[in-house]
RNA sequence: GCCGGAGUAGCUCAGCCGGUUAGAGCGAGCGUCUCAUAAGCGCUAGGUCGGCGGUUCGAGUCCGCCCUCCGGCACCA
């Protein structure tokens, strides 16, 4: 039997399952759904990366073991999937010994391969990011994502000759252009390849939280690449050889868009190095925003998906996700659209139909039905289901779900043509009355067949009332098709999505979900699969020796943007003492001059009085203010900060401003200017 | 700034290799049936297809320039 083997990335257990999670989630189950339907044998993949250090860390704070910890996040996140009805397979953990074996193995087979050297790296170190950070990545010598202060460190590390596989790389996506889609996410790819690349760190020295690397015990496989191996670990590598033959490769690896360099890059760079076959597709999804906005948990609009489930069961939301945001790219969700799509969608289509045909076979055949051969309907259902197999190859999982969609509205067309209500009050229109009804029922039966995979329990039920019920667990896609023999026992039941009161009279029964303020807002979120929604505008840290080209290749722990920490809420001893804060030296000064930075977007040159100097200061703030209007502003800056370079520009300071998340900063100022030189303080 | 994508009815979007009166769904308004969850069905949107110019017998549909938005990268010290 052809088999079908699809993962999706694993979750950091730091940060809670959220709207994005799920979204991940939950096409990837209507495709591995699909794909059983169709008779594969499939695989389907999820799991959890354990290996951060941030997880080791609040591990510590709650008191517990790590992998207690982690034993208890894994509930959690099961608990979730199992509520949106995700059909995973396996779930890989990274703390497990079968991924020790396969990490242990492969990184042995790049050493082999002569791709792994040693080298040395000095620099600063966010934990919170784990992530290298170059000087000119602090904020005040600060880590400009977590505002914490970043470690000096000065270790060994093994780097992976990345750059050795540029052209290898190039050519596996000349030759394989399916190998990442979308086409918008590939053609990033594709320039970042055209650049060449660098080679990356793959380990990390003195800790304890990892996975040893067989040839330096000292060290640790650093976290992303850890995390990426889990692929590999599914299907027995290092451990069952005839399984990981059977399995092996995947094909299809669906991915948030924020991390298809890991993906695309390293992995499949490491995979070569080690001499196996590479994923046959990348798929990398877009976010769900929230009422057009990013969500953000610390604004209280990471949208909790049990929310919607506790009270619709999973199917609406799944629907309305895979429905309403042509996968690929980018959706949005607000409860508003959501009901409306609710009432439209199941309550006055399907939901409706389904009633509307079980009640009249109820009520003029006693519920049965004698199959038959159809006409119209049937022509289109058939072109429906050709139409949803296409669109499901393709990925288009919105399109399936549209192709289902347009037999519904046909089918409620057809009823109002055929009036079977007229029909039956006539006797000699009996054997009319008899082949709608099952025209509409079983047009019915086959829209909903379709919609299996994406609403897999409340399809069960319409397809068990419509008298053809498929076991749910070998569902096949040709039950699609239309049957023309047999009888069916149709049953008339309750209605299956009562319609939701949308007036704003009646509260409605979802709701927005706040973070819980008792659940502390984690510290941060990296973890090769940053969940989507978290992983916003989060500047990728670099690995060292990795810049320009390696750094984008970075396992960016983007998500550290995405979890805006409460900025009140600083862990105590992150605090600094009056000592430490007097070190910074704030300062009034004063715009003499500023003008934008030639070929730059947002920098913008200024020379400015600080009372016992001028001097020259670059910006980040052309995006908000013309430098027209800052001369002769009075302004806030840091005084003593080593000078940089920008755009070519020495820059000594910095201006202090607001600056928040997303948005464009806003300088400080005073109501009554005091002079140039102040200190500030 | 560079690269990529997008800009079509109130909203969300289809419109392939150029060709009769530019479409769908939702919302809204009107009408209507009554099997059904006050659901369904029908009709209604007169939209400069972002703007300007060009190619062509003919252009949302191809070319050039411009504007706006989004994403990635390059500078937010």
């Amino acid at each position: 039997m052809p088999r079908f083997f699809l993962t999706t990335a694993i979750d950091y257990v730091n940060s809670r399952p959220h709207l994005g999670t799920a979204y991940e989630k939950i096409t990837a189950d209507v495709i591995a759904r699909f794909a059983r339907m169709r008779g594969l044998d499939t695989l389907f993949v999820m799991g959890n990366d354990e290996h951060s250090q941030n997880v080791f860390r609040k591990a510590r704070e709650m008191g517990l073991d790590p992998v207690a910890y982690c034993d208890r996040m894994e509930d959690e996140f099961r608990g979730v999937w199992r509520a949106l009805d995700i059909s995973f397979d396996d779930f890989v953990r990274t703390t497990e010994a079968r991924h020790r074996v396969a990490v242990e193995r492969i990184v042995q087979r790049m050493y082999e391969a002569g791709d792994v050297y040693e080298g040395a790296y000095e620099g600063w170190y966010c934990v919170s990011c784990e992530a290298f950070k170059q000087e000119k990545d602090l904020v005040e010598g600060l880590c400009p994502v977590h505002r914490t202060r970043p470690e000096w460190i000065r270790e060994k590390n093994y780097f992976f000759r990345l750059s050795k596989y540029t052209q290898p790389l190039r050519d596996h996506f000349a030759a394989h252009p399916e190998f990442l889609q979308p086409d918008v996410r590939r053609n990033e790819i594709l320039r970042l390849l055209e650049g060449g690349l660098e080679d990356i760190s793959i380990s990390r020295a003195g800790q304890a939280w990892g996975i040893a690397l067989p040839f330096d015990p000292q060290s640790v496989v650093y976290v992303w690449v850890d995390a990426l191996i889990n692929y590999i670990t599914a299907v027995g590598y290092g451990q069952d050889e005839e399984r990981f033959r059977t399995w092996w490769p995947a094909d299809l690896h669906v991915i948030g868009k924020d991390i298809t360099r890991f993906h695309c890059v390293i992995w499949p760079a490491m995979l070569m190095s080690a001499g196996e076959a590479l994923p046959r597709q990348v798929y990398g999804h877009g976010w769900v925003h929230f009422r057009g906005e990013k969500m953000s948990k610390s604004l209280g609009t990471a949208v909790e998906p049990l929310d919607a489930v506790g009270k619709f069961g999973p199917d609406p939301l799944r629907l309305f996700l895979v429905k309403e945001i042509p996968y690929g790219g980018d959706g949005d969700f607000s409860w508003e659209r959501f009901e409306e799509r609710y009432n439209a969608d199941l309550a006055n289509n399907l939901g409706n139909l389904v009633s509307r045909v079980a009640a009249m076979v109820d009520r003029y055949r006693g519920g049965r039905l004698q199959a038959r051969g159809g006409g119209a309907l049937a022509g289109l259902a058939a072109s429906a289901r050709a139409q949803a197999l296409d669109a499901m190859t393709r990925f288009a999982l919105h399109e399936a779900v549209a192709a289902a969609y347009a037999v519904i509205g046909a089918t409620n067309e057809f009823i109002a043509q055929a009036e079977p209500w007229v029909l039956a009050k006539s006797p000699d229109k009996a054997s009319h009355l008899d082949e709608v009804l099952y025209e509409a029922a079983e047009a019915t039966r086959i829209a909903s067949a379709l919609l299996w995979p994406v609403m897999p329990d409340s399809v069960a039920e319409i397809l068990r009332r419509l008298g053809h019920p498929f076991d749910p667990r070998a569902p096949r896609f040709d039950d699609t098709q239309w049957i023309a023999s047999g009888e069916r026992h149709v049953i008339k039941a309750e209605a299956l999505w009562p319609r939701l009161d949308t007036t704003g009279a009646t509260p409605v029964p979802v709701r927005t979900s706040v973070t819980d303020p008792s659940t502390p807002v984690p510290e941060f979120v990296p973890g090769p699969a940053p969940t989507p929604a978290s992983a916003e505008q989060a500047t990728p840290p670099a690995i060292p020796a990795a810049d320009a080209a390696a750094a984008p290749a970075t396992p960016a722990p983007a998500p550290a943007a995405a979890e805006p920490q409460a900025p009140t809420s600083v862990p105590a001893d992150d605090r600094l003492g009056i000592d430490e804060f007097m070190r910074l030296d704030l300062r009034v000064a004063r715009v003499l001059e500023a003008e934008r930075v030639p070929k730059s977007k947002k920098l913008v040159k200024m020379r400015i009085d600080v009372g016992s100097e001028e001097r020259t200061i670059v910006a980040g703030i052309a995006e908000a203010y013309e430098p027209e209007a800052l001369v002769g502003r009075t302004i806030a800056i840091v005084a003593n900060l080593k000078p940089a370079k920008l755009m070519g520009i020495e820059s000594n300071g910095m201006v202090l401003a607001a600056s928040p998340e997303g948005g464009k900063p806003e300088l400080l100022s005073f109501v009554d200017p005091p002079a140039p030189g102040t200190r500030i303080r």
